[in-house]
DNA sequence: CATACTGTACTAAGTGTTATAGTACAGATA
DNA sequence: TATCTGTACTATAACACTTAGTACAGTATG
């Protein structure tokens, strides 16, 4: 499904948190789609079926993720609501990349570019 | 100077860090600044010395900070080429940001803006 | 019913990171 | 001389991360 980068110094279990949300923000996994079973992507992955689901019980509080015992790991209903909150925390990081995009060099048109696509993206299935 | 947040899970070096970077990409420091004594700044904040020496030495890394032993920290001086793949991760973020704004509902105007206001932004003495 | 799967919940152990405490040295400054 | 600066150590405690192993209840399939 995905492979873990090792040399990345951040926990295992917060890169599969983050591959699984961005599967479900691109669209790649929609409402209802199972998610593997903790012993199987641990198998798959070559780790310990804890570190699975230490992720996905931080992908379930996040929102993400629906669990049935016994059943498995769905991605959960989206909420149609805006989050004004959320939305104000993410604006704050925005701000942040923005001036080190600046920073850097990153021409204006290239960022505003780069968010035009995204909200032209069709989620696809 | 600034304050610590002990409910981040975020380490205390890395805290002091960001705040550093935020300073001098929004331009409230400038090249040449001095950084607040190692000592000092530990008395300040109420934590050990040796913390804000990994804070500084990874500025130091980053390119943000210039040490001269005996005399102090300081601003280093800006570098004014753009760093291309520094800009490609940079882009890579800010699209995963973008993906997460519009899935929390945030409008594409008010996304927009922001970057528009970064741009516009003087950096300021 | 039996078997194999599902999520969940523990304990125990090893490892690495983080932070503190303390000491020390060389160079600059006043 | 006294005090400040960055730097470099050692030692220790606390915590997070990961693995290993075991166990339980509920579901699906034969």
């Amino acid at each position: 499904m995905f492979t873990l980068n090792y040399g990345d110094r951040r926990p295992l279990y917060a890169q599969i948190t983050e591959k699984f949300r961005e599967l479900i923000l691109t669209g790649a996994m929609r409402e209802g789609d199972k998610f593997p079973s903790v012993r199987e992507l641990a198998a798959s992955l070559a780790i310990n079926p804890n570190t699975i689901q230490k992720a996905y019980k931080e992908l379930e509080n996040a929102g993400f993720l629906l669990s049935i015992p016994a059943k498995g790991s769905f991605v959960a209903p989206v909420k149609r609501v805006p989050d004004p909150a959320k939305i104000q925390e993410l604006l704050q990081k925005l701000r942040s990349l923005a001036r080190e995009l600046k920073f850097a060099g990153a021409e204006r048109e290239a960022v505003l570019a780069e968010i035009e696509n995204i909200y032209k993206e069709e989620n696809k299935a």
